[in-house]
DNA sequence: CTGTTAGCGCGTTCAT
DNA sequence: ATGAACGCGCTAACAG
């Protein structure tokens, strides 16, 4: 194992200025800066970021907690923190939480023992009751910050899209068309941040049309994937057939286009289906769904650069920074033919 | 920021001692031990990885590079791989190449430095002519193997899938439904291994049946996307049609699907399709996409395997550890029927 | 400009 | 069973 002593020795200067010449800082003569410099690779030096680390107090490394890698919205989400994080000379560590509070827990404990300079988290679509390690990030003063959701009580910047205007413009466009009875599905615990803003989104488009929200509409999930969303729609729609069913993510929707398939509905004539997140495959030409872009590039150029504003030092405010949304209607959504019968509608 | 020697103190110990009792290493009084790993529970102390590391020459972290972390085949198989490192007891540092060699490079120089334990790659589609850094790999004793494909040359195991036979399989597949003239999209650079071996199955697949390959049907791609797939179906669609159109990859596929449907032509009546990997959005309804499945779960258990048997020690062949592919036929694909009006179609 | 020295925080002999 | 002293590889502060 060839090290910065092994260095010095063979270009013939002492281990200060071999470290000074590697690390490019000024104050040593060129000449023996390139002597270094050859001398190291020659030997095929790496230096040991361990105890660089150990002296400098800085890893240059930053730990990122995501959920669902499967999920392309976070994979195209963690390209982008990883691309930002590079191009700044950082180095990304991720690991998957699986949506599990315990190995989040384990996970972020583990990046203060590797002392990273700073934490990017997506939290789980549970309420996180037990806040102890935003604390030790404190006392180790490494700079921490929430993308796509937070916890609340913690007081910490967080970098999300608008899901409350998001689910409101969709719900307001599907109440245009006619529709009055429409399935929300959301996640297992709804008054998880993703969950409620969406529902106050839903419910405040309701509100401003008049129209009463029947609450036995806004439908718990245990899981929020294909089989889960296939499942209780299912379940649902044999009990009575909805105008439209929005979902809490694209492939939750999927899931339920495949139920109302199954049942013999017609989908966007019968019942009009909407996703959440435009991950790519929504575009494809057979899914065709009608969704809420989230901006991944904008939330994650934005997440480093409030993550790197504290690393510098600078204070951020603890507040919500939300990106916009963005309605794209494709065709799985269409007019309610049964509602356009009776009613007129209204604009 | 608490440390061991605070921990002691407040122990009334020595850091000898305290390190072995929260190491929970033998030869130290239980009562003692209580004590001392209270003491670090009380002060919220998190041992410094790095300061460990130096001094255990172990860091207990695996160091893995993917190519593209939106496509969830790669996503679905960093999360095992991922997995299996954490019940192993290690962690996973984790980086994005974006079919990038020199990123590759300067990624596994990276993981170099902070000593990791062991390295996971999934090479990129490009050839590699600089084996460098598995020079200095192999220099700092640190283990690595390929996962999904391999470089040439590289003296290494590795663990796939039989790209051949399931391209072969496939390949039979669709010649016994009577077609002949089938188009094979690969990768910019065919003499990489996954292209290679996609090749060559297609190739013994013709062969088995005495008929010649028309190599001009075997199609080079700028890149591996939706946007390829489709750009490049659509150039050679329009100078000719074919039986059936393969792709290395379903997203791939599903770009050439909306080429042929956009021409006006039938799926799979006129044109049969068909992926490969098996991406959870290619079982849709929607979809209903032929492909070739690899099993990530399998490929990602027998990677972290063969890493961790060397990284105890016990040599491993440098050879490649094959997993069995899984051809699964949906509504993409039918017989041609053109060619049944004309011959007599084989088993 | 360059060399000397003293930590960074922890694990690990070797005595006791 | 416990403690003192040293080393892991590198950077930073201070001399020269």
């Amino acid at each position: 194992m060839v090290k910065l002593v092994d260095v010095a020795k063979k270009a013939r200067v002492s281990e200060a200025t071999a470290s000074l010449a590697l690390n490019r800082k000024p104050g040593v003569n060129p000449v023996t800066r390139e002597r270094v410099i050859k001398a190291a690779r020659v030997l095929g030096y790496s230096p040991n970021t361990l105890a660089r680390g150990l002296a400098t107090r800085r890893t240059h490394s930053i730990g990122l907690v995501v959920t669902d890698i499967e999920n392309p919205f976070f994979g195209s989400l963690t390209r982008y923190i990883d691309q930002f994080t590079l191009e700044a000379g950082y180095n990304l560590i991720l690991s998957v939480s699986n949506d599990d509070l315990e190995l989040e827990a384990r996970i972020v404990q583990d990046f203060i023992g590797k002392r990273v300079d700073g934490v990017i988290l997506v939290p789980t679509l549970l309420p996180r009751r037990d806040l102890s390690y935003f604390e030790t990030l404190r006392k180790h003063r490494i700079p921490y910050v929430f993308s796509t959701s937070y916890y609340a009580g913690v007081p910490c910047a967080c970098v999300m899209t608008d899901l409350e205007e998001g689910s409101y413009a969709l719900t307001r466009y599907l109440l245009g068309l006619g529709h009055r009875d429409i399935l929300l599905l959301v996640s297992k615990s709804p008054e998880v941040v993703p969950s409620k803003l969406r529902i106050q989104g839903f419910r405040r488009a309701f509100e401003e049309r008049g129209l009463a929200l029947n609450r036995k509409r806004v439908v718990q999930c245990e899981h929020t994937d294909f089989e889960c969303g296939y499942a209780t729609t299912l379940r649902i729609l044999k009990k009575g057939k909805p105008d439209a069913v929005m979902a809490i993510n694209d492939i939750m929707a999927l899931g339920a286009k495949r139920a109302i398939k199954e049942l013999g509905h017609a989908i966007p004539e019968e019942i009009s289906v909407a996703g959440y997140d435009d991950v790519i495959f929504s575009s494809i030409p057979e899914i065709p769904l009608t969704t809420v872009r989230q901006d991944t590039r904008q939330i994650g150029r934005l997440t480093v650069e409030l993550l790197f504003r504290q690393i510098r030092g600078k204070a951020v405010s603890a507040k919500v920074h939300w990106v916009r949304p963005d309605l794209v209607i494709r065709k799985s959504t269409s007019a309610c033919l049964e509602r356009s019968r009776h009613e007129a509608i209204g604009n």
